[in-house]
DNA sequence: AGAGGCAGTGTTATCGCTAACACTCGGAAA
DNA sequence: TTTCCGAGTGTTAGCGATAACACTGCCTCT
């Protein structure tokens, strides 16, 4: 910074003003500057800089296993919003979904003074962990329950798990099950509530649901059970993995979706159109999800206060596994 | 942590000592400063040690499309690597895949003081990038080809191909069609030609591949023309999505798979035990390259030379799409 | 004509840490 | 007994940037 200050006939300070608030120097200062810049090759030192501004431009993100679908997708949503206010993104994976891996999660970023911290790990241990934050690191959580101490952005699992029943009923089933996802993952729960709230308000029975893992696999495990039941025509599997395992385990009973039963999945992954059939399922928009965590962030980072959440909307995506009941 | 210094009664050297290099501080006065960065919650400035020492701890990880399965998958094997060796990993995700933009996302990480890059962009144009790099900036590309000039780890898609191919041809089909991946991505053309010089050396006859865009609709897309050609015995599909796709193209048009057509995808995403049918694939341990990159690329900054490639080998997943020729 | 203001630039003093060297003191070697 | 060594600790001097204030002209206003 010295040299390109020699260079251009200036003081350092000037140089640095130039990288920092431009409008500030004279236009031809200015370009002397910048030429010397060039011409140097120079970059500014990151450490230094944050050393002494007391911010390093660099956000953490925590997440639980960044190579499910949502996750990725919301990453994905969080670092392409991050760059445009340049900011870089630092992630840090957590093995278990405990309190105690959280917190180390949030440390492990911490040490290297990230701004803020965005968390996707929406899990009750997660809410719990959530709670025992150092107070003076800005945070946000993605696809938090109510309760959350932090501001949260996410989308609404129960309006998702709402539409989806809905839809099942206005093809006149009598009722509709449900391949639920884990207990304690806060999205599973907002999916079987809106589920079982709409069942409710109708007055249909409501079946016990089954609790998978996420996995196809227990989509399909859970399916075989599912397709023993002559009653069962109607199904809402709380994700379109589940669904997947879900449709091979009632092929391979004999039923036929969506003649003999209808599905309606949740994600919308990529390939849920090319599934056999194509599958009927309920979007999340991750991206935006993501663009919204991160407006929060910055948010807090400028010091605004208040518990704000902010709630996407998941659609319907109609394809071919749902049909009217015989 | 001239409070900590204080609080131990000692100087903050021997602090800086106690985090850095415990073996050279006695037992008993390392157990006091412990005891007063305890108590005082000191947490070491990240920016103050890294302008002194030059070092940050941070790798870069440059990437197309992380929503992807490969290159998610490849980023959590690398970040799990790299938090074993107490570093953190902080994302560029590329819009495009450009010389240009990939050398703007290495410059993204650079300005934050990576201690190093890798490089996930498995893209003839990529490689490009690679040769215009800073020289002072230990990378490593994960997927890279033959000519790239700094390490890579790969997984050798050649022997993929050749594995999927031979597998096909040992069910007695008398040649292998291949919905390649997109031109340009040299995991594809390493598939291809796999697959290619096992049909050469056997002697049989070598169709005209398709070129997809990896996505199920591609797959879908050219399915639909595969499944007009009863000379269609076998495909070998350059990934699970397109073999998603391709699969609902033979079924829509009445082809039975395995009994009429035989296909073998790649990558065995979590899903493909659950397609239908359940898909043969050739397996990619993302993870197993996603740590080799990491390791090369320590070994990078730790001054070792030498061009070195570490291949990966995949294994093939016999499962229910392919069978013997009737 | 003098005071005041403002744009543009320079000076100085840190930010929090560690490298490098200096010091102290007890015990082993001569 | 003296010398030397080395383990353990302290002192000093930056690392490369920016915040805060100081300075210099020139222009405007009274």
């Amino acid at each position: 910074m010295e040299d390109v200050a020699g260079l251009a006939g200036v003081s350092a300070m000037t140089v640095s003003r130039v990288l920092n608030a431009p409008e500030k120097v004279r236009p031809e200062t200015r370009a002397r500057v910048l030429a010397a810049v060039q011409e140097l090759g120079y970059r500014p030192n990151f450490a230094a800089r944050s050393l002494v501004t007391g911010r390093s431009g660099v956000l953490g993100v925590v997440s639980f296993d960044t190579t499910l679908y949502g996750p990725a997708s919301t990453l994905y949503g969080i670092e392409r919003a991050a760059r445009q206010h340049d900011y870089l993104v630092s992630i840090a994976s957590l093995e278990a979904l405990t309190r105690r891996s959280i917190a180390e999660g949030v440390e492990r970023l911490r040490s290297q003074s990230v701004d803020g911290v965005i968390i996707i790990a929406p899990h009750e241990s997660a809410s719990e962990g959530l709670r025992h934050l150092p107070k003076d690191l800005p945070v946000v959580d993605v696809g938090g329950g109510e309760g959350v101490p932090v501001p949260v952005a996410a989308v609404d699992q129960h309006s998702g798990g709402a539409r989806a029943t809905r839809h099942l009923l206005s093809l006149g089933h009598r009722t509709v099950w449900h391949l639920s996802g884990p207990p304690n993952w806060i999205d599973a729960s907002g999916r079987l509530q809106g589920w079982r709230s709409v069942l409710e308000a109708e007055g249909r029975e409501v079946p016990e649901p089954l609790a998978g893992d996420w996995s196809a696999q227990s989509g399909y495990e859970h399916g075989r059970r599912l397709a023993r039941d002559p009653e069962v025509t109607a199904v809402f599997v709380a994700n379109d993995p589940m669904a997947l395992g879900l449709l091979r385990a009632l092929r391979e009973a004999g039923k036929r979706v969506p003649e003999d039963v209808s599905i309606v999945g949740f994600d919308d992954v990529p390939e849920a159109a090319y599934f056999w059939p194509p599958l009927t399922t309920v979007r999340q928009n991750f991206g935006e999800v993501g663009g919204q965590a991160l407006q929060l962030l910055l948010d807090r980072i400028a010091g605004v206060e208040g518990d704000v959440r902010r709630m996407v909307e998941p659609e319907l995506v109609v394809r071919e596994s749902t049909a009217q009941l015989r």
